[in-house]
Parts: C-alpha cells; structure tokens; sequence
DNA sequence: CCGAGCATAGACAGATCTGTCTGGTAACGT
DNA sequence: ACGTTACCAGACAGATCTGTCTATGCTCGG
C-alpha cells in the first residue's frame, strides 16, 4: 500500500533531482534573482509543465535549494566528526573550522549560499529567511555543544564570537584573498578560544 | 570658463542628487536586482531621459550607490576620529566597532551594502565588485594602521581577524538577534586584542 | 486493460525589465 | 538673441520574467 509512495521517494523522481541540482548550481553561481524558471528548466532538460508539478512556485525551488545546502552541511560536519572519531570537542570544533576553511578554497567558491540568499529576500518573515535562520540556529547550537564539552565557562558567548569569525570566513574568501583570509583562521581562532 | 561646469557641480543637480537618494534607499532596503529603473524614477519624480542622462545605465548607477555608502563610512570613521580628538588608537578603533554596532541598531538594518552587492554580482571583474573591493582595502588600511599606531606586532594580522568582525557583526546583526550580536563585539575584541 | 501519475513540447498571458526616442518647456551663460 | 543644458511626460521596442494551459506519450500497479 505504502510500497508506492515510497517507491517514488526512493527514486525521488529523476526529473526533480535534475531540477534542483541544476538551480542548486546556479542559484550559487549567480544569485536566485538572477536566474530565471526558463534557464533551469533549459538546463535540466525538463518540461516547464513537469518543474510547476514539482515546485508550486519558484519561492518552494529556492527553499529546496536552501534546505539542500544546509543537509549538506550538516553531512559535512557529520564527516568531520567521524574522521576524526571520538576526540576531543576543541580538536573537533578546530577540525570543522578547518574543514570551512578548504570548501571556500574550492573553484567557485561565492561565500556562504544563505547570507547570499539573504541579501536578496528582504521580508524577514518569508520561508527563505526562516530557512536560513534554521542554518544559523543550528550551526550556533553545534558550536555551543562543542564549546560546552571542551568546558568553556562562557560557551554561549564563545559560540556568538565563532559565528563572527564563520561569517566573516565566508565573506572574506569570497571577496579578499582566500588563501590570506585561511591563513588567518587558526590564530583568529587560537586567540579567541586562548590557546591553553 | 571652467565656472560653468563647477556651478553645474556646486548645485549637482537636484534631479540626479534625487535618484541617488532614492537609488540608495531602495537598492539597500530591497537589493539590487529587485529594484528596477521605473520603480527609481517615478519615486524620485524624475523623467525616464533625465534618469539616463544622468546614468548611462543601470550598472553605472549601482556603483554610484555604493560610492556614496563608501563615501558615507570615511565620513562616519572620521567623525569617530574627530570626536575622541587625538585619543588612544586602540581607544579609537573600539570606538569605530562601536559606531558600527549603533548603525547596525538603526531600524532598517539589513547588513552591509557591499556583502549584499557582492552577492548580487558574481562577475570578480564587475565594476561594482571593484567599488566592493575598494572599500574593503580601505577599511582594512584603517584598521592596519590604527593597530599599528597601538604597538601591535602583527598588525597585519589582527587586522584580518578585525575584518572577519566587521563582516560577522553585519551579518549577524542582520539575520540574527542584533542586540545579542552588539553585545558580544566588545569581548571578541578583547579576546583577539589581548585585554592588556 | 485501464486509469493514475510522471513526463515532454511548447504556446500563451500578463507583467516587468532595460534602454531609446520624440517632443516640448524653462533656465542660463555668452 | 542663441545655443546649451536640464528637465518633464510618455510612447515604444525587445527581451525576459513567472505561471498557466493544451495536447500527447509512457509506464506501472491493480
């Protein structure tokens, strides 16, 4: 009975992934207003009549964008995690730093995909300001855990401060010199967490 | 001879000061690519030939806004200088942090113009991610040579941690709780200054 | 075998976008 | 008195945007 839908999650239509790859790559790449129905669907190689059955309205493809990066995230530091198995939370917490650090090096790299969105929806109550406030939400609360466990005595503060730093790593590779904004991570971090 | 061209520049034409102004609230308040030319002209009381014969194009006044927010920062940085009249620089740099963090209390906040613009135009050669760039060579000069003038054996590189500030505390204070952002600038900078 | 659901191609509507062009008014310096 | 310059009003072209709709084909479960 339940073999059907699931099926179809399991698949997860071919033509949707297309879909949302292709905008994933080119909301980045070049902004969501910038970047019409037409392109995408042109470039997924899939009818304007098969996208409007997937996503409602281009806001729902730029929320599934927005959510696709965040699980991304999320499995990145779920990897960095089990790489380094079991250690200690401020290795751990240095390692995702790290980890942020080689992503901005990448070719095509354009800073953090939700501060860019955010800068093009104004409305703060629209779906895709609650989607990018879920990232930040979670990404705060990742770094007070870690924070917490390593025993910082003020790790809620701690925490706000590393947020500093993350914006301003993604920000600074984006637009400054990648490989002086990098260089500069570990001492912002050795003198914001003292290095004891 | 040259009066003519200077008179003309004295009064710098109400019409264009007009569309400047108007450019400048809704390009900042809205984003750039969301805001287009009529929206400008029937707010700024302007005929469409006037708009173009001001502004060529649409890009040329886009850069002009943000020579007028880069104009408006040297004037903000230097109102900080001329108000705590010769002080301590590093006195003088907290005081400018503190500055951005009453700017960024002013409702209508929606980050820094530059991250916003940026992320509108992926193009690095762009004339307005050149405007971007000016801006950020200019601020981190500021801050280098303020640290210098402290006694900062690497200046340089507190400079780079100050400028991943920078870039968090607009970031922050525009998606997240600003309050609680402007709170905790004050012990970040005495954890990446050394509170000596 | 048949109906539901996914897919394609593409026309279409209605809005909006940038930029051009015409035509007319008024101020101002020479 | 004349030419330049600034300004206004608004039509226009051509592209592009979002979203709807028609018409058709395929596959697969019941």
């Amino acid at each position: 009975m339940v073999t059907k839908k699931e099926e179809v999650r399991r698949r997860e239509s071919p033509a949707r992934r297309r879909v949302l790859d292709t905008a994933t790559t080119l909301f980045y790449a070049e902004g969501v207003h910038a970047v019409g129905i037409d392109r995408i669907i042109a470039e997924a190689g899939v009818a304007k009549a098969t996208f409007y059955h997937h996503f409602p309205a281009k806001d729902v493809l730029v929320h599934a964008y927005l959510d696709e990066q965040y699980r991304a995230q999320r499995d990145a530091v779920a990897a960095v995690r089990e790489a380094s198995g079991g250690e200690n939370p401020r290795e751990l917490l240095l390692a995702v730093f790290d980890r942020m650090g080689e992503i901005a090096r990448e070719p095509g790299f354009r800073g953090c995909p939700f501060i860019n969105a955010a800068a093009e929806f104004p409305d703060a109550g629209h779906p895709v300001r609650q989607a990018v406030l879920d990232h930040r939400v979670w990404f705060r609360t990742v770094m007070t855990e870690l924070l917490a466990a390593a025993g910082d005595p003020r790790a809620a503060e701690t925490a706000d401060i590393l947020m500093l730093l993350r914006d301003g790593l993604a920000v600074g590779c984006y637009l400054d010199d990648a490989a002086a904004v990098r260089a500069v991570i570990r001492p912002a971090l050795d003198r914001v967490l003292g290095d004891a």
